[in-house]
DNA sequence: TAGTAGAGTTCTACATTGTAGAGAGCCATC
DNA sequence: GATGGCTCTCTACAATGTAGAACTCTACTA
């Protein structure tokens, strides 16, 4: 099998996930650990563990969505992180899958009630 | 506090909660737990355990997303499921993150890599 | 130059979600 | 009254989500 092969990814990518590798590739040229936890903090104002950030970075690293290189000299410098292609298939298919799944879907007459 | 204030919910939806719920609005008055499963087979083209959607339903119930009632009589009857107001507000406040996390996003340039 | 503070990363542990499959009740029908 | 199909429940385990402490390095400063 060539391996530009559009084999679909074997496990869907987990809401957290999606989130940490959004905000690498909104980050950019400086996505590293403490930046992409700032960038995720703005965009959702809802508060981030670091750890949570790293061990899900690791974790997508494992699976080669994201890689990782070191900028500087020495054990202080930062680990900046890229979206892989594979990740980016990851996420365009998480997308047109949601897509899916929420057309014809109108929240409108259950958000009118009380508690909605 | 009043019962109409939108406060945010504590914790953000699964990608697997997420589907769930909107297989069961796309199901309507026939949702229960096989034509959940069905519905969402037939969307994301992708097998599902059954013990794994009634496991969420379990789960989404226990937080309020959704609830559920018996349909006819005997222990054969079908349990239905119905998406509540709070839910649907989940739904709605996921879209809405995800949507923010995306703006800006373009993913063309990786995937037109080899291997995206 | 020891002391302190800040930025960044790593590690450990645990809670929540995701998943698979076996087991059991009911109903039709043969 | 066996068989098969449909549905639901239960159990167990894997993967993901989360928190916080520990550690390294740098820079400042008294």
């Amino acid at each position: 099998m060539a391996t530009t092969d559009k084999i679909p990814l074997n496990t869907p990518l987990g809401t957290f996930e999606e989130q940490v590798m959004l905000a690498v590739l909104r980050t950019g040229e400086e996505a590293y650990g403490m930046n992409v936890r700032r960038e995720l903090e703005r965009v959702t104002s809802r508060e981030v563990a670091i750890g949570a950030v790293y061990a899900t970075l690791d974790r997508l690293e494992a699976k080669g969505l994201v890689a990782s290189t070191r900028s500087g000299t020495g054990s202080a410098s930062r680990r900046l992180f890229a979206v892989t292609a594979l990740g980016a298939r990851g996420l365009a298919e998480s997308r047109t899958m949601r897509e899916r799944l929420w057309e014809g879907v109108d929240l409108r007459p259950l958000l009118s009630l009380p508690g909605g």
